[in-house]
Order: structure tokens, then sequence, then C-alpha cells
RNA sequence: CGGAGCAUAGCUCAGUCUGGUAGAGCACAGCCUUCGGGAGGCUGGGGCCGGAGGUUCGAAUCCUCUUGCUCCGACCA
């Protein structure tokens, strides 16, 4: 890709009304432009970022069994009557009327539209268990939207919904999706701490959230010191808490060697039991013919703020650090003249070599500007690697490798620099 | 929903108190000089000052209403 006709517009200006490092640098390094307040366009740039965070999601719920939706972003007030959350969600939910005057609504979330499908179709305990999710837009209405995409009132998020015979069946289908959880946020290069909940207005018994650490975050957690060392399965029941929950007085916090961090929630499990199966009378029979109402779980993943807690935990003050795994790019060759003809010979030959490959992504810096400006936007994009192609170096056949996170820079010739990343 | 602000060029802002022909930097376009750490020079385009009403000889500036956005609080994934 060649940055000339990439289309990420960074800027030097500092936004005014940006008080956190992942709102100004989301700005200023083109990932979004708000439209109206809590509501923003995707750029580019963050379009990458999100897809590689929803492939790596898409991955690991496949690997536990789940299957891929879309649920409809406008849904009928009807399915949301029968649940009786029409009434109760109040001016959280954004509601809509149709040209004949229905009323409808723009999905905040979907435990409606999953219990109405899975009924359509499953009538049989042979059917169980069900797990659906989707990768999908929701808009909450929220009071003060604020942190940019942090807490915005349109945002993407990964909910899906679990249907089992049993409570001993849903709780480990909660289990696999917990695991499969940190798995997830483990890959995108962030260290989630999974915290008792509450399950607030979706109800029910079972609630975890996954918070990643972050100064900036709107959460304070305690938890207890050898949860950073816990096994998966010793994490769904090692203390940690926000906090909401916290008690000092209580003898189990008082027992534990205590950490005390901010942190972003980035995800949230439910195991809420009949609730909606019962409210939206959906049942299958089991071999005796029984009617038996579904254990149901819902499991959230914030996508879109994901993105930017990740900003939060992964920054430096010249830029964005993107973790390998979730960034837009793998490589950003810079040729710092481009009308120098070794220059443009060396970037052109690596950018060759090195987009023909199936394992890199390669932005290719082939813009004008001055050799200031072009690192400065190679720092403030963060991408992993460097190539930097200069006069005085390519005269001698090096060029640069720099890692973006260490600062560290090789010299190397561009053979090697190919090698390093075809090999 | 309570409290506080802001709204002037694509962006960041001055000008408003004290009414008198619309400003700066950056960005953008052209030309030239530069070319290894956020370059310099010259030239140019671009805004009826969020909207409506009022006061006035005259309103970006004063008054009223309105819309949008931001911050603090309560709320929330």
């Amino acid at each position: 890709m060649l940055f000339s006709r990439f289309f990420a517009h960074t800027s030097r200006e500092v936004p005014s009304d940006a008080k956190i490092a992942s709102h100004r640098l989301m700005l200023r390094s083109g990932m979004i432009s708000q439209t109206a307040s809590g509501i923003y366009c995707w750029l580019p740039l963050a379009v990458r970022i999100l897809d590689k965070i929803s492939q790596i999601i898409c991955e690991e719920q496949d690997r536990i069994g789940a299957n891929r939706v879309y649920f409809t972003t406008v849904q009928p007030a009807d399915l949301w009557i029968e649940s009786g959350r029409y009434a109760a969600y109040g001016k959280e939910m954004l509601r809509i009327k149709d040209r004949k005057d229905g009323d409808f609504l723009y999905s905040p979330t979907n435990e409606e539209q999953a219990t109405d499908v899975f009924r359509k179709y499953v009538k049989s305990y042979r059917g169980l268990p069900v797990l659906l999710y989707q990768i999908h837009w929701k808009f909450r209405d929220e009071i003060r939207p604020r942190f940019g995409v942090m807490r915005g009132r349109e945002f993407l998020m990964k909910d899906g919904y679990s249907f089992d015979i049993s409570f001993e069946d849903a709780t480990r289908t909660y289990e696999k999706v917990f695991k499969s959880y940190l798995t997830i946020f483990r890959r995108v290069g962030m260290l989630p701490i999974p915290v008792q909940a509450d399950s607030g207005a979706i109800g029910g018994n079972m609630s975890h959230e996954f918070q990643i650490l972050a100064n900036t975050g709107e959460s304070t957690i305690y938890y207890d010191k050898k949860l950073l060392e816990a096994s998966d399965d010793e994490l769904m029941t090692t203390f940690a808490v926000t906090d909401e929950k916290y008690d000092p007085q209580s003898v189990a916090t008082q027992e534990k060697d205590l950490m005390i961090s901010k942190g972003v929630e980035v995800g949230h499990v439910f195991h809420f039991g009949t609730k909606y199966s019962k409210a939206m009378n959906t049942f299958v029979l089991n071999e005796k013919g029984d009617k038996i109402f579904p254990e149901m779980g819902s499991y959230g993943i914030g996508v879109s703020r994901l993105v930017a807690a990740i900003i939060e935990a992964s920054h430096d003050e010249r830029g964005i650090i993107w973790p390998e795994a979730v960034a837009p790019f793998d490589v950003t060759i810079l040729n710092l003249h481009v009308n120098n003809a070794i220059c443009c010979e060396i970037a052109e030959d690596v950018y060759r070599a090195i987009s023909a490959s199936v394992r890199y992504e390669v932005l290719y810096d082939d813009r004008n500007i001055t050799v200031g400006e072009k690192l400065m936007d190679a720092d403030l994009i963060g991408v992993p690697w460097q190539v930097i192609v200069g006069s005085q170096k390519a005269q001698r056949g090096v060029v640069e490798l720099k890692n973006r996170k260490s600062g560290e820079v090789k010299e190397m010739s561009p053979t090697e620099v190919i090698g390093r990343f075809m090999g």
C-alpha cells in the first residue's frame, strides 16, 4: 500500500477537547472522524485494526463451536415488549418510527433477537448446545459520551448468546467462553484481568468483566496479586473486583495481597439462566417429552473500545505502538528521499519483495515531504517495524530497520531486510 | 437530568470586555531553494463569524431565543 494513496490524514494539531491519549492519537493519526456526539466514522487505518481484532475473535470463537451470524441493527419493539425490556431499558435505547408509524429501535444488545432466532429452529434437546455470535454495530444513547470511541454511543461489539439444556451444561459453556476470552485478549497483546461483576440490566447470577490495565481507565480494580500468575482455571475464582463491589472491611478482602489498578472494561460475560427463555416462551423437549427452558448466557467484547484500550495500554509520547497481532500494517518502508535514485531503487525493491509475501502487510511511504515529518508520522501511526531508506546509508548499500516499540535500530542490507520478513 | 463552558478559514485559535470594512499559525494550490530528523522564501485561493429575532446610523462584538459540541457530576458495557 502506498501511503500517498492511503486515506490516512495525520495531524500535528492536538485536538483541544480530546482528554486522553487514545482519543488524541486516534484523531491525530487519522483513524476516526467525529460526526456527532459519541458517533464516529472509522477511517481506513482504523478499519484495518478492527478487522485484525475481529479475525482473532472469530478464530477463537469458532474454536469453541460458536456460530457467527448477523442479527439486525433495527428491530421491532414487539420483540422487546415480549421480554419486558422495551419499558425497562429507558432512554438509553434509541427508539425509531418507520413510515407506517410502527415502533422500532436500534439494537443496544441482542438477547431478544438471539432467543427469537433460536426458538424458530430448535425444538429438541438434541439441538443443544447452541452458541451464536456476531460482530456488529450497537447503539446506546449514553447520557454522556466521552473519551472518543472509549464511550461512544455507536460502537462495534462482539456479542454472543448461549443456550444449554441444564445449569451444569451452561456452566461449562460459560467456562469455555471465559477461557476463549482470555485467549482473545492475550492474542491482541493485552493482559486481561477478569473481575467478578454484577450482571446489571441483563440480570442473572454469574458474571465476569474483563479489564485491561490502563492509567486512564474508568474502573478501579482491586485484585489478588497471585492473579498475575494464576492458571486460566484459577482465574475464574481468584479475587478481583471493581470499586463498586470493593469492601475494605470484608474478611475476603483483608486476607489478600491486594493490587490496585485502573482498568478499561473490554469484555463482559453473563450467565442469566432462564430469564429470557421463560419470558419469551422458548423451550425444547427433553427425551421424556418435558418442556425445558434453556439456560442462557451472553458474552460481549467491546471491539471498538478495545482499539482505544490497546492504545491506552501501548503508546508513548511519539504515538501509538501497535502490538504486532493487531497492527494495521506489519512494516512501513520510509523512502526518505523520493528524488534520490538509489533510495528509490532500494525502497522499491524492498517494497516489491515484502509486499509479495503473504505474511506481511506493508505501508510504503512515497510522499514527498520532509524527512522529519515522515519519521514523525511513522512513529505516530505506530507500525511495529520501520525500514528507513536514507541517501547516505543507501550510498553504502544499507538501510535501517527500526523497531517501533524498543526504538532499536539495526543497519542491514536490503537483502537482509527482505530475508528478515520473508524468512 | 443538574452545574460550567465553547461555537470566527479544512485544523488550532486571536479578535467580543470597550460596536466602526475579517485576522494569525498550520494545512491547501503554484513557483523556487532545500533534502538524515516536525525546512525556508515568494505568490495565491478560502470565512456574509452556528442559526433566528432584536437594539443601533452601524453587530463577530450588546440583548433574547434556539441548535450543536465539550467538560464536571449522577448513570452505564
